[in-house]
DNA sequence: TGTACATCAGTGAACGCGCGTTCACTGATGTAC
DNA sequence: TGTACATCAGTGAACGCGCGTTCACTGATGTAC
C-alpha cells in the first residue's frame, strides 16, 4: 500500500490530516461515516498508522465531534456578529437570542452531517473543553445560556423562570433542526423554512 | 445450526417471530441494533430463512419501524384516554394538546430504543399506513394535528396561525425527547423531568 | 379413503465485504558526543 | 564538523468479527385425483 500523495517516508502532519479527513467524512455522512480506515486512506497512509496519533477510533471520533461543535459555535457567533449595533437593550436581547437560534438552525440546514456529529451526545462531555468552542471561547450551549442571561438582564424574563429555560429553548430549536435535517422538513425550500424557523423562535420568546 | 426451540421442521409463524425479535432488538439498542441475522438467531432459524418473509434487511427494518410508530401512537392515545371527561371546551382542547405532548415525551423516556427507531426518518413514509397507527387509526403526527385542530375550534389559536403550527409544536416536543433520550437530560430524575416537560408544553401553548 | 405430487418454508454452506486492532518491522530524523 | 545512536512515525501482514445476501437443497404440508 504505497503512499499515493507523498514522497517522504514521514507524513509530517498526520494527526491534522486524519482529523481533517474525519471531519470531511462526517460532513457528508454524519458520525456513522467517520471510519478510521477511510481517514487513513484519505491521508495516504496505512490503517494502523492512525494509532500513533489516536489511541482508538473512539478518540478520533471525539476529536471530530469537537471540531463539529466548534463549527456550530462559530455559525452561531456569525449570526451574533451580524447584528446591528446599538438599539434598545430589550431589542438587543431579543435579537441575540434569535441570532443564537437562527445560527443553530442554519448550521443544521447547511451542514447536516456535521450537525448530526455535533449532536451525537453518546460520547461523554467534558465541560469547558476549548476545542468545542467558537471564537468567543464559548461552546454552543454556553452561547445559548449567555443569550438567556441577557434576556433576564433586559427584564424580558423573570429571574425565577431562568433556571431550566435553556433546555426549553434548546428543545424547540433542536427539534426543528432534527426535522429539517432528516425529517419531514428536509424537502421544504428555504423560502418556506426560513419564516417557519422565525415563527419557532417567536414562539420560544413569547412562551418562555 | 439445528433449531433450539423448535421440534417441527416448519416454524409456523416465522414472520411474526422475526418482527417481534426485531422490535426487541430495537427496544434495547435502537434502529442500529435491528440486525437480520440476530433476529433469525432469536427465532431459532437459519439466517437466510428470513428471506422467505422479508425481501431484505431494509424491509424488516421498515416493519419494525412501523411497529415502533404504532407503539408511540398508543402511548399518546393512553394519555388522551386518561383525560377527565367534560369540562369547558377550551380546557379540554388544552388538555388534549398537552396529553399528546406528554405521551410523546413519556414514550421517549420509557422506550428510548423504540423512540429512536420511530424517529429514524431515513426510511420513506407512506402516509396513512395503518401499520403505523394507534388504536384510533391515527399515527403520531395525525394525533398531533387533530389536537391542534381542536385548538383552533376552541378559539385558542387563530385559524390563520394553524398552518405549520404542527411543525412548531412537534419541534419543541421532539427536541426535548432527543435531549431526554441520549442528551444532557438523560440523567435527570423523573421528579425534575416531569415539570420541565410541562413547562415546555406550556411554552408551546402560550407561544403558538 | 388412500396415494401421487406440487408447493414452498426452512437448511447448509458459502460469498465478499469492511471494519477496528495487534504485532514485529524499518527507516528517516534529530540529538549527544 | 562529523559520526553513533536513540527515538518513534509509518509499514506490512495478519487477526477475528459479524454483517447482508445468494445458491442449490430437502423435506413437511396440503391438495387433486
Amino acid at each position: 500500500m504505497p503512499a499515493l500523495e507523498r514522497s517522504t517516508y514521514r507524513h509530517g502532519d498526520l494527526k491534522r490530516a486524519l482529523l481533517e479527513a474525519g471531519v470531511e467524512l462526517a460532513r457528508f455522512g454524519g458520525p456513522q461515516a467517520v471510519v478510521l480506515r477511510e481517514a487513513t486512506r484519505r491521508a495516504g497512509v496505512v490503517p494502523n498508522a492512525a494509532y500513533r496519533h489516536f489511541a482508538s477510533h473512539r478518540e478520533l471520533m471525539s476529536a471530530v465531534r469537537a471540531a463539529a461543535l466548534s463549527a456550530l459555535a462559530m455559525a452561531m457567533e456569525d449570526e451574533l456578529a451580524a447584528l446591528p449595533r446599538g438599539g434598545k437593550p430589550k431589542d438587543l436581547a431579543r435579537a441575540c437570542l434569535r441570532a443564537v437560534g437562527t445560527g443553530y438552525l442554519r448550521f443544521a440546514r447547511d451542514e447536516p452531517g456535521l450537525f448530526r456529529t455535533a449532536a451525537a451526545f453518546g460520547e461523554e462531555d467534558r465541560a469547558g473543553d476549548p476545542s468545542k468552542a467558537g471564537r468567543s471561547g464559548l461552546n454552543p450551549f454556553e452561547l445559548l445560556c449567555a443569550a438567556l442571561d441577557r434576556f433576564v438582564d433586559a427584564g424580558l424574563l423573570p429571574a425565577d423562570q431562568r433556571p431550566g429555560a435553556e433546555y426549553l429553548a434548546w428543545s424547540a430549536v433542536h427539534g426543528m433542526a432534527m426535522l429539517v435535517m432528516d425529517g419531514p422538513l428536509r424537502a421544504l425550500p428555504d423560502a418556506q423554512l426560513q419564516p417557519l424557523g422565525q415563527r419557532l423562535l417567536q414562539m420560544v420568546e413569547k412562551g418562555l
